[in-house]
RNA sequence: GCGCGGUUAGCUCAGUGGUAGAGCAUUGCCUUCACACGGCAAGGGUCGCAGGUUCGAACCCUGCACCGCGCACCA
């Protein structure tokens, strides 16, 4: 066995293994291995973007799915975890574009033109593009890096081409004139899904509009956007409104712009709530998706006063032109009030759309866009709610089916140059759809690029290979042995951008489901609660924590701290634990090493003690608690039970009882605890490698728990090393191992916590004598183990002990432990000692008590629960008499 | 407005009908030959509020409050 350094240096350690597990290809997948004896189990990554730089939640979803993946492996699966990253279409364009600004290179990307932009930015890609992948490698992930996939991949980019075609053949994708999400900031159009909602406070304006067929009538009318008054092409009112109804079909003066003040029609339409406002709404098609709907039902002019960036046109009027849209409000107000014809302006709070990632108030604008209308919705619904995919938690299955209930044609075309351009040519009157450009001369292609997410979706079979060619793709390997993949883990906020569509396309073109499973992780919050963001800096770097306390460390931490389906409160504090923890399992294995070499006899069923036993049964719970807790997506159980039970149960208790054996005399013995101590070791460091992979490994080989073993079952990796099975009952039986076993030493462990406790209450630091009045014999070795948890020197066993007067003791499961105190006894100590927890346990026998003695009770509870109390009462009984006992011999 | 989640020790959270738990933090003691990134011990909670069901409620039901999120939305 070779020596473990004393401290672990993990950033050595990490970067080795990290580079001798790509060196021995043990990641990667080959289809060739799935058979019936060995499943495939795969998972496609969520790719992150180029852009990107890992946070705190890519942490928090690649080691969930690190751990899938590698407990997968020791479960004996062909495990694919494919990798890859996303094009990213606007949000990549405008970091180049911003760096180039920057850098002074151009002013606005019309400076380079189209191609150019382009190219600049597959060189930024190439260069940058991989950043977040070495950084995904340094927390451990155990992807297939050889099949590394990017969503603009010429390969992956002919998928996207193929769908759109099919889509388009099929008619579900079509092109059309209408409002559609506009951000002014970033000149594109958006799908419902990038715009938020956002509270905000601002002002209902009310000002007074003549009626042209009756002067001397004025309408009030409220609205928060006045600087759209040059677009309003009608007032409406509700029909059955009668405060206006012998208005309709006249006309109002529009009071702006001022010099084309024009008579537009008042007309009645159910949209219109009569207790809003003044109940009499302005009409603006052009500007609003409402008033548009209004607005074609009524066949009434449209007049577009904003250019595509927000600013006033000249159909907004002179006064107007030229205004941003914020500005052009405040001066519209100052026009109506000029004119007298401003009433009141009060505050109000309404909602207002933001665009997502240029956070800007969005602009409904008519325009020239693609849509989709969704395929296979209705198989992609079901197979949800019949559970056939299931949803952890499955609340999102509720989130889910809602979305799907309610669906809208997805606005897919994009005003931007960085994306998979639309596969449409025109000639003249001539529209021309196909994955290469059409024949001839003369043809164009449409501008537009495709939403991002219309790549995305194709994500779990694009990336194997898929070409659309039913015939040619069940012969492709990685295809038919990993789709559909097993499990997915993402967010929750991309349940509709992309899971959503991701089921949809699984079934239209592979006709299958995408995946199995789908973990939804939380959100990552500060202490504060607040989730963590770029821009509010509270968002620690993962790379800082990984130089800081290791990438095991932040593994454990963040997985200690992520119960199922719950936002997460990230506290570096659990980083630190993770640390901690690892020194903990390094220094316990340093422990062994340092009882000696290699064992070499099998576990005797006859050598082995309490301890012994009761730790392979806290293993065996251990084992089966954390499988478990795996199977049902628990990782903060899993962690928490491997937490407990090394540190508790394996280091506290057991190390320490064994410390009996070992610094004894007899070597079988020993030996035989060494064989205990390398199995039970050898099953915790299997149990903990899919969370902390590095410090395993390392221990793995620096014990030498790889030497005898299939270079394939952990000769070579620990990650091949098979999944621990709890000891059966065959097993147990052959270790003569009873489950009163556990028992056995959890009273030795009772008495000790006890005696203990009299140590500390009387201020005891020093080894120091203690007598036991045992209750039942004890063999020599219980009471050597009493001895060294306690501390004590000398542990005297005396059924005949007659204490001074005023002795402390403790009633403990094994007999009465005394600590003399000679000389030094303070009665008045012990009396109060004595006489608070009499207090106790007279109260706690009271409630018991009572509660045997109501009949209400007795008769109607179990047998079992009556059988507990009526233990329970006896047990207080006892205890009460003791005291009583001790509390009289103090005099 | 509709829906979802949460409310348990100072903090982060377990705990789905039968004696209120863990980790961290706090306090005290201990550098004992694996580990001070450690050991031992102690203090600390009317389980958000109000009703109800039950022999018995942190847990089940009803209502309410507060926090967070999603969807929808009226100018």
């Amino acid at each position: 066995m070779p020596e473990l350094e004393k401290t672990y240096t993990p950033a050595d350690v990490e970067s080795r293994w990290y580079q001798r597990w790509l060196d021995d290809k043990c990641f990667e997948a080959d289809p060739a291995r799935v058979s019936e004896t060995r499943p495939a189990y795969s998972i496609v990554i969520p790719p992150p973007n180029v852009t990107g730089v890992l946070h705190m939640g890519h942490v928090l979803n690649n080691t969930i799915q690190d751990i899938l993946c590698r407990r997968a492996r020791m479960a004996g699966k062909e495990v694919l975890w494919l990798p890859g990253t996303d094009h990213a279409g606007l949000a990549t364009q405008n970091v180049v574009e911003k760096t180039l600004k920057k850098q002074g290179l151009i002013k606005h990307r019309d400076d380079l033109g189209r191609e150019k932009l382009i190219e600049k930015i597959w060189e930024w890609k190439d260069k940058q593009g991989d950043i977040i992948i070495d950084q995904l490698k340094k927390l451990g992930s155990s992807c297939d890096w050889s099949r590394q996939r990017f969503t603009f991949d010429e390969d992956y980019n002919r998928c996207v081409m193929r769908v759109f075609v099919d889509l388009y053949k099929k008619g579900l994708i079509y092109r059309g004139k209408r409002m559609v999400n506009w951000c002014p900031s970033s000149l594109t159009a958006l799908s419902d899904e990038e715009v938020i909602m956002k509270q905000q406070k601002g002002f209902m304006y009310h000002f007074k509009v003549e009626v042209v067929e009756a002067p001397g009538t004025w309408l009030t009318i409220a609205t928060t956007r006045p600087e759209t008054i040059p677009g309003d092409t009608a007032v409406a009112v509700n029909p059955k409104d009668p405060r206006y109804a012998d208005l309709v079909g006249k006309h109002i003066r529009r009071p702006l712009p001022l010099e084309n003040q024009a008579s537009i029609r008042i007309v009645a339409d159910d949209h219109v709530d009569f207790e809003f406002g003044t109940g009499v709404l302005k009409v603006t098609p052009a500007h609003d998706k409402a008033d548009f709907e209004i607005g074609q039902r009524h066949s009434l002019e449209v007049i577009d006063v904003l250019h595509p960036n927000g600013v006033l046109n000249e159909l907004a009027g002179k006064d107007l032109a030229g205004l941003d849209r914020f500005e052009g409000r405040k001066k519209a107000v100052e026009l109506l009030t000029e004119m007298g014809a401003m009433i009141k302006e009060e505050p109000h709070q309404n909602n207002v759309g933001y665009s997502e990632r240029a956070d800007v108030p969005i602009e409904p604008r008519l325009s020239e866009q693609w849509f989709l209308k969704y395929p296979s919705v209705k198989e992609s619904q079901e197979v949800v709610a019949n559970g056939t995919m299931k949803f952890h938690p499955d609340r999102w299955a509720k989130v889910y089916d809602h979305w799907m209930g309610g669906l809208q044609d997805w606005c897919i075309s994009r005003q931007v140059w960085w994306g998979h351009r639309v596969p449409v040519w025109y000639r003249g009157e001539e529209t021309y759809c196909g994955v290469e450009a059409p024949e001839g001369e003369g043809w164009e292609q449409d501008p537009d690029v495709l939403d991002t997410w219309f790549s995305s979706w194709l994500w779990p079979f694009a990336t194997m290979g898929w070409t659309g060619d039913k015939a040619h793709d069940s012969t492709i390997p990685t295809l038919r042995a990993f789709y559909p993949t097993t499990d997915l883990v993402t967010g929750p906020d991309i349940i509709f951008f992309w899971v959503a569509r991701m089921i949809m396309a699984g079934f239209e073109w592979m006709g299958e489901l995408p995946f199995k499973n789908v973990y939804y992780t939380g959100i990552i919050r500060d202490k504060q609660g607040r989730k963590m963001s770029k821009s509010l800096g509270n968002s620690p770097d993962p790379l800082d924590l990984i130089a800081t306390y290791s990438a095991d460390a932040l593994r454990f931490g963040i997985m200690r701290s992520a119960p199922l389906g719950q936002d997460i409160c990230f506290d570096e504090k659990n980083v630190e634990l993770g640390r901690n923890f690892c020194t903990k399992l390094w220094n316990a294995a340093r422990f062994r090493q340092m009882q000696g070499g290699e064992v070499e006899t099998e576990i005797s069923a006859a050598l082995l003690s309490s301890d012994d036993k009761w730790i392979l049964l806290r293993l065996n719970t251990a084992i089966a608690e954390v499988s478990t807790a795996l199977e049902e997506y628990r990782f903060s159980d899993a962690t928490a039970t491997l937490y407990r039970f090394f540190w508790s149960e394996y280091c506290d208790w057991y190390v320490e009882a064994s410390k009996a054996v070992l610094q004894g005399s007899d070597a079988k013995r020993k030996e035989n605890t060494l064989a205990v101590i390398d199995f039970v070791l050898g099953q915790t460091l299997r149990l903990f490698h899919p969370f902390l992979p590095f410090i395993t490994e390392e221990l793995w080989h620096g014990m030498g728990f790889n030497t005898d073993l299939p270079e394939n079952q952990g000769g070579k990796s620990i990650m091949f090393a098979v999944w621990p099975k709890p000891l059966d009952a065959d097993e147990l039986a052959h270790f003569g191992i009873l489950p009163e076993d556990e028992k056995t030493a959890n009273e030795k462990y009772e008495a000790v916590n006890l005696g203990r406790g009299l140590k500390s209450t009387f201020n005891i630091n020093k080894k120091v004598r203690f007598v036991l009045q045992p209750n039942q014999e004890l063999p020599a070795y219980e009471i050597e183990v009493l001895r060294i948890l306690l501390n004590a020197e000398p542990l005297d066993v005396d059924a005949a002990f007659v204490p001074t007067k005023g002795t402390p003791s403790a009633i403990t499961p094994l007999g009465t432990i005394f600590l003399p105190l000679d000389g030094l006894i303070d009665i008045e100590a012990e009396r109060a000692r004595i006489g608070k927890e009499l207090t106790k346990v007279e109260s706690e026998l009271e409630k018991v008590t009572a509660k045997l003695a109501d009949e209400n009770f007795t008769s109607k509870v179990p047998q079992k629960v009556l059988d507990e109390h009526q233990l329970r009462k006896t047990d207080w009984q006892e205890k009460l008499a003791k005291l009583r006992e001790m509390m009289s011999a103090l005099g």
